[in-house]
RNA sequence: GGCGCCAUCGUCUAGUGGUUAGGACGCCGGCCUCUCAAGCCGGUAACACGGGUUCGAUCCCCGUUGGCGCUACCA
């Protein structure tokens, strides 16, 4: 009856990271294999360090993955409103229904005060539980400290008995309710606390099942006593095991490599680093290890998440990312890395069909030496520059070897004789050449690779002669040759 | 320190009371070859340790060790 209903709420005061995306794609997957609905909500209640901008990031950041949602900013919803700091008039009330039904109470003890007993309670200074003084405090002395104007917070009061739950990944879970703190649900301001918001917005907006990272389970406990308290039904929970950087330390907002945003620029396909993610941690059981967004929805299920804390491997991830990019349609393949050309001034803001139809040429020639998107520049500058940077180690080690200047020559007179210019009929040529000149084709096409691209390493020659077309080959191969000539007399 | 979670190749993982412990990344070697990729073939490498339970434990139980998380008037 009651559908799926799941949320991911992140506070803009950084970017995404992949161990967010991760939870966030976890979520997502987790509503649409039931047919349920995702809600992003904003906790953006941390005024000081909340910005426009990492909000701005974080939802293009859910475009880019595909996990588009069903409710949240710009496109609203009717459990509204989807930002935290919008929500602020929600939560007095209900601090007044605990401090009435005396699920809460008022705690008149000082920061300071609260240092002195702490500190003096174990000479370790640890494991130091409130100790509930003002737990007991009557309604009239409440009042009276209240008329005093003392400041005050209120606390939640941990109830005797233990809670257990059923989690989606770690099976069951026991809390001795000892083990509990008195927690402060509102500020001395009257602001209320994470904990107690996150338990009303989850129940207000009908969440179902709370899917987080495995840094929340001793919250569990509290939140599960908090709702009980005001009469809601807890969600499931669902904790995920956290997600680790190469050094085996948890992934932080601080490492901008691991900010989904900082992929996206480096060339990384959507596809992949969601592959990838739902791998980190998942598993289907079979040894199916490619799957699309909606191969995932089929698959996914939360029972199969590991519970051990998983490495992020940046290098299987660029691997991922070239499998991902060799799966491409040449025109899909070149649609995607246009924005990478633009960017780097190699193709006009927006190319017309003719060009398109001349960067399919090229990305069909450059074939899987793309490990990522932006890679095209560094592989296709030679053929759309005007000019070739002349790499100067190949130069050094081929062009000015003696017998280049021949070679370049001969080359560019048999070519400017071919009658057509098919990879086909270059090779033939080229292969007569070598022949003539009683050396192995690869004699021959080392220093023309130069001169005409610039560099030792580049895409089969043939098929590059023929794609960069007659009259820049021929002029390439003159102008190399008579630098290879300056080069070598010197 | 307390409480909790976790433990299979370097990494991501599959797996079963009896298996040559499987796959993937990486690495190494080979093939292909005009270079570089890609591809193909092969190799490397793991059940943390100690007790039980059992005819038999990687698998079940307990402990040890180790890793990680939490331990706020942060979220």
């Amino acid at each position: 009856m009651s559908r799926t209903r799941v949320r991911f709420a992140p506070s803009p005061t950084g970017y995404l990271h992949v161990g967010g995306a991760r939870t966030a794609l976890f979520n997502w997957l987790l509503a649409k294999h039931s047919g349920g609905r995702f809600v992003l909500r904003i906790e953006d209640t941390d005024s000081k360090r909340s910005t426009a901008e990492f909000l701005d990031a974080i939802l293009e950041d859910h475009r880019w993955l595909g996990l588009a949602w069903d409710e949240g900013p710009e496109i609203g919803g009717t459990a509204g409103p989807y930002f935290q700091s919008e929500r602020a008039d929600t939560y007095a009330p209900l601090v007044e229904k605990l401090l009435n039904e005396s699920s809460a109470y008022k705690c008149f003890c000082s920061p300071d005060e609260l240092e002195d007993r702490k500190s003096g309670s174990s000479q370790e200074g640890r494991d130091w539980k409130y100790d509930r003084k003002c737990a007991t405090l009557s309604r009239e002395q409440s009042a009276e400290y209240e008329a005093e104007n003392r400041p005050f917070v209120v606390r939640f009061r941990i109830p005797d008995g233990t809670t257990r739950f059923d989690d989606m990944v770690l099976g069951s879970v026991e809390v001795d309710n000892r083990e509990l703190d008195d927690l402060v649900i509102a500020r001395s301001d009257g602001t209320p606390t994470y904990n107690f918001v996150v338990v009303v917005d989850d129940s207000m907006m009908g969440i179902t099942h709370v899917v987080r990272g495995s840094d929340h389970l001793s919250n569990t406990p509290k939140q599960i006593l908090i709702a009980e308290a005001l009469g809601t039904e807890p969600p499931t929970f669902g904790h995920l095991p956290l997600v680790l950087g190469s050094d085996k330390q948890v992934l932080s907002k601080r490492r901008g490599a691991v900010a989904v945003g900082e992929y996206r620029r480096r060339g990384y396909l959507p596809e992949a680093l969601v592959n990838y993610m739902a791998l980190l941690g998942w598993s289907s059981g079979s040894e199916q290890e490619f799957f699309s967004l909606d191969e995932l929805i089929a698959a996914f299920d939360i029972t199969k998440v590991s519970r051990k804390a998983a490495a992020f491997d940046p290098e299987k991830l660029a691997w991922m990312n070239a499998q991902w990019i060799k799966r491409l349609s040449v025109s899909e393949r070149t649609a995607r890395v246009v924005p990478f050309l633009v960017a780097a001034s190699l193709v006009s803001d927006s190319p017309d069909e003719e060009e398109l139809a001349e960067l399919e040429r090229i990305v069909d020639l450059i074939d899987d030496r793309l490990k990522t998107l932006a890679d095209i520049v560094e592989h296709a500058s030679f053929l759309l520059a005007d000019d070739i940077v002349f790499d100067n180690i190949a130069v050094d080690k081929v062009l000015t070897k003696p017998g280049s200047v021949d070679i370049l020559n001969d080359l560019c007179e048999v070519l400017s004789d071919a009658p057509d210019f098919e990879p086909e009929t270059i090779e033939e040529l080229t292969r007569n050449l070598a022949e003539k000149r009683g050396v192995g084709v690869g004699k021959v096409i080392q220093p023309a690779r130069v001169a005409v691209t610039g560099r030792k390493v580049s895409p089969g020659f043939f098929e590059t002669l023929s794609v960069l077309g007659r009259e820049k080959v021929l002029a390439r191969l003159k102008t190399a040759s008579e630098l290879a000539a300056t080069l070598t007399t010197e």
